[in-house]
This record gives structure tokens, sequence and C-alpha cells, in this order.
DNA sequence: ATCGGTTCTCCATACGTATTCATCCGGCGC
DNA sequence: GCGCCGGATGAATACGTATGGAGAACCGAT
């Protein structure tokens, strides 16, 4: 392996010259400077990342937490958070929180990441405590845990979901039914709560057995409508956690021949590019999803450049996007 | 920070022997071991994984190469290899291709990982010779480079592209097309050509104007279909490159109010989940793609541990899924 | 010629862990 | 009681880079 004593002596300079000299440091005269980089050049010198990390204690990469990848909403976050990342020198490492065992928190902590982002907090979790004992800097994506303030990139759920009562209310429903995320995530949980807010605002009820949670996955969009087709009173209209759990639904919907949105209207959240597909056409709740994991990569970098700033939170603001899956009553 | 050292002197005993009792090392006493257990206990300590890459010359990490994340086809890869990766230990970092820069390859060669899994590779790519030349093992997964034999954990395209010729010969079609990926990929070259040679079989030919590429994307499919459907011949029939391809090419039919599969049958590649959907319904090319993903993880550890074994290739065999896309002419 | 002040380079060392080799200890056989 | 052996531990060092402070070389001014 060629390291930069090798380049120093093939230059003719000592070791950290080729370290000041590579990096640009301006005590490098020109001449020396570009000796060394025709030294490292011929050899095909490249710094040891490993060596430089154990003496600037910094490694630049990022470490991400999701749950499950085969969920076609966090590519949407993940790919514009890996560029973000990568335009200020970090580097991603990708982790899966399917099991919160100690030993997956260990590997958050032996100091092989400089920051976290957590897409997929979920409210009871422990793991924010442990990063903030070991003066981790982290960023919330897309939901929080609740517990201390911290940095965070987030939706106004809440306004959103009472965004998608106001309309179904405008358009004469009465008989609706909402498929939920979690109630242990504040995308869920919120999101269920303006839209409680906003139906009982226009007197209308949402009773219990009209509601249905799961994780944010196809399935439980599937299964949930299916559930409520076969109930006592069927819903004239559903809103959706988000678009999976909504394109979830709108199959479901197809295989027991209800139309949409003639029989049933059908409502999601997020926007991802699939609900605007014509096969979809889905009616939802718009934000920017890159602009969001955009502003939580640049949120963890400001907080790792200035650990003792005041936490932030940046609020989205999210807007009804009216397409074919809702109609009046 | 905590250190071994920390560990050391609470446990009354010397750094290497905190190394070697928390790596269950056989020549450290019962009594030893638990005493500097429960030091490191004690104090929260985590090895740190810098100083043990920078010792071992391992980081026990593996670089993942693709393009475009947000593309739905990748996930599917990478989570079961994320999920492998994991089981052997190591961990995973993510690398975008977009461009091809010294810089770009640098960030590979820099010895912060152990391995490297290319899924986008391009037929005329300098990287694997890059990665060879430093002695980086790497596997390719789906995608090839010709060049050099090398690991790699790839479809029989070929055959998979002869399957859905000889199906659209039986079922009477003509008037065939073609939206395949990129020329300079192995999955778009050897899809075309099986296709093209089963085709030929059933003495059909395959007019070059009926026959568009582009990158395995929505838009390749939407795009191409389009033109399609504005040409001078309308085909009965498509097979597209891939499952995107031919959902975009979907979307696009239904823009044009053609049926499927009464006006023209859709046939892709890949049958990732969502091609089983009910809204789609698409009949397409089966293998089992995380089999696939783990394979490509399996070859690359073992490449990883034996550097001088023989390359290995894995090829699987795909099989036709009909489902409701294609239908008689 | 001496001095002060730059400018450039090097020496020494730090970072945290793993490993090689030496050492120490007790126990055993003769 | 001597030597030997094996088990357990410690001292020294390696891994590759970055950095603080010291030193060398050079310049211009006096």
């Amino acid at each position: 392996m060629i390291t930069s004593r090798d380049v120093a002596r093939l230059a003719g300079v000592s070791q950290p010259t080729v370290s000041r000299a590579l990096r640009g440091d301006q005590r490098v005269s020109e001449a020396t400077r570009e000796r060394v980089q025709r030294a490292a050049d011929a050899l095909n010198y490249v710094p040891s990342e490993t060596g430089r990390s154990l003496s600037t204690r910094m490694t630049k990469r990022i470490g991400v937490v999701v749950t499950d990848l085969t969920n076609p909403f966090y590519p949407h976050l993940i790919g514009p958070l890996h560029d973000e990342l990568e335009q200020h020198g970090y580097r991603m490492m990708l982790f899966t929180e399917r099991s919160e065992t100690a030993v997956a928190s260990q590997r958050l902590l032996d100091r092989s990441i400089d920051g976290v982002v957590l897409a997929t907090a979920t409210v009871g979790s422990r793991l924010p405590d442990d990063l903030q004992r070991r003066e981790l800097p982290f960023v919330f994506l897309n939901r929080e845990a609740g517990g201390q303030p911290a940095d965070a990139a987030v939706v106004d759920n809440e306004l959103g979901g009472r965004l998608v009562a106001r309309q179904l209310a405008e358009l004469g429903h009465h008989d609706i039914a909402h498929i939920g995320g979690p109630a242990d995530t504040t995308t869920g949980r919120d999101r269920e709560m303006g839209f409680r807010l906003g139906l009982s605002e226009a007197g209308i009820g949402l009773p219990e057995d009209a509601v249905r949670r799961g994780p944010f996955d196809f399935d439980t969009g599937y299964r949930a409508l299916t559930e409520l087709l076969a109930g006592p009173t069927r819903p004239t209209a559903v809103f959706c956690g988000n678009d999976v759990i909504a394109i979830g639904a709108f199959n479901a919907a197809r295989a027991h021949g209800v139309r949409i949105p003639d029989d049933l209207a059908l409502i999601g959240f997020d926007d991802i590019p699939m609900a605007a597909w014509e096969a979809f056409d889905l009616t939802t709740v718009h934000y920017d999803l890159a602009e969001l994991a955009q502003e939580a990569a640049r949120l963890l970098v400001q907080r790792i450049d200035d650990p003792d700033d005041e936490p932030r939170r940046t609020l989205f603001t999210p807007e009804l996007v009216l397409r074919g899956t809702h109609a009046a009553r």
C-alpha cells in the first residue's frame, strides 16, 4: 500500500510536507507542492481515510437510519439526502433499525460516523437519548420522537390532515374513514389529529371503528380497505396516512370492483412521484420531499460545525394537490 | 472520549489486555475477562472503529455503487444486500456514480471500504479496472461490464428475452416493439439480443424503428410508448427492458386511451413487487431479486476472505410470469 | 557583519487499537 | 533445588495521517 511516506521519499520531502502540500496548505511553497503532486500522481497515491480519521477525529461520514428500504417512500428521502451530504463532503452509511438492540446502537456509537439522520423515529425510542448522551449530533427527518427539543426537518402534518378534512367536508362526504400510520410515529399521530380536528370543525365525526392503523406500507392500505369495505357502513371517502398506504387501498378497491372516485374518494399524503402516475392520479398532500431531505442534511452539517447552537426545527407547509381520486358525494 | 486505556486503568490491567478480553481472546483468564467487562460496561465503552481499522487494515464496510436511488428497482436490491452484508458483519456505504470522475473513484480507493458492489456497471466503464489495479475486491450485481472475468450475480438475460419472444409469437403477434435499456448495459443488451433471437426463430422481424432505448426508468417507457403509438404502424405488443420502463409505458398507454391488454400487450422484466399490484398486473420475467442481491453479498465476502480464488459467476434462471397485460392477437 | 523577520520545512508526537515478543509467575518433574 | 514448561499479562510497536512547535534558510535593513 502506498502511503504518504512513499510519496515523501520520492519527492525528497518529509511526510508532513506531503500531507500539507496535497491539502493545499499555504505554508508549502509552490515548487514543493508541484513536486509532491507529481510524486503522488506517479505513485497513484490516495490518502488513507482511516489514518486521516484517526488523526482528525472526524470521519466525514453520516449514518442514516431507516427501517424498510423497500418502502417506496424512503428512496425519495435517501436520494436527495445522499446528494446534499455529498455536497458538504460527507458520505452516507445506511443503517436499518430493525431491532433497536444494544448491538445496533453500538454501531452508531463507535465513532465511525460524525452524525446521524433519523428518518424513522418512533415516539418511545431511546435512540435519541443515547445519541445525545454520546454527544453524537443527529437530526430528525420527516418524523420526530417527542422528548428533548432537537434539530428536525418536518412537515406540518396536523395542517395537512386538516386540509384533507376540509376538502372532504366541502365535497359533502359524511361517512369517512381513516387508514393511518402507527400511533407511535409523529407523522401518523399528527396527521390523524389534524384530520379529526378538521372534521369536527365541519361537524363530522370519525368513529373509532372507521380508523385503522398500521405500518406506512402497501399491505396496511390493502388490508385495511378490504376490511372497511366489508364493514357495516361503507365509507364514501378514505384519508390515508401516506401515499403508499393510499396506493395499497387503491389496489384493494380495484380488486373488489370499487370504482374510484365514483364509489370511493381516496386521498394520500406525501405526493411521491408515483402518486402522479396516470394509473393512480392520486389526490394527495404535497410538500417538497427533496427539499425536506436537503434541509435535514443542512441542519445536521451545521450542528456538527456548531454543537452548541440552539436546536432548530424547520417546518414545511403542505398543500393539497387535487387530482383524480376525489369527487363530490 | 472513553478509550481502551480508560477501561484498562479502571480494571487494573493493561490496554492490550482490554483489547483481548473484550474480543474473547482465549489467552485471557476468565477472572480478568469479567473484571474488564465490568469496567467497560461501567464506562459505557465502545471500541473505536477507526482505531481498529487502522490496526487491522480492515474496515468491515462495503461500498455499494448505484446511479439513481429513486428508481424503484434499486431498493429491492439494496434492502436484501444490506441485510446479507450485515449478517456477515459488514456495513453498507452508498455511493452514486453520477459522474465517474477521478474524485469519485478516489472515494472508493481510499481504503475506507473492504469491497465494492457494482450494481450499475456499464460496458465501457473504467471503474472495474481501477478496482482491480488497487486490489479492491468487487462483485457485479445484476449488470456486468464485460472485460476481465470477475465475480458476478446476474440473471440469464438472454434467456429471459427469448422467453418473452416465444410467448408473444405464440400469442400471434407480428407487429412487435421493444423499449430497452441502454445499449451499454449488459441487461439492456442481452435482453434485447435474446428477444431478437427468439423472434427470428419464430420468423418475426424487429425493425430498428420499433426499438427504443433509454435509461431503465419510468420516463423512458412513457416517452417511448408515446412515440411508438404515434408512429406509422402501431405495435400490438411491446417488450420492455424492465418493469419500471413497462410501468412507464403502461401509464402512457392509459394516457392515450390504449387498452391493455386488448389493444396492446405489455411485458416487463424483473418482477418487482409493484408489477403484481392489481393496478398493473404486469406480465413479466421473474427471478428472485432478493436472492440475487444476497448471492452478490456472499460472493463478495468470499472474495475478501480469499482474494486468489477463481472468479465465480452465479447465473440465475428467469421464468415468465403470466399476468394480465398480455393477450392473444 | 549583525540582527530581526519571513518563509518554508522537519521533528516529534498524537490519535485508538491490535499484535508481536518478552516477561513473569506458579507448578511440575527430575 | 534446578530447570523447564505453559499460561497470563505487559511493554513496545505498528498502522497512516495531521499538527504544534522548533529550526533552517533566506532576505532586507541597519
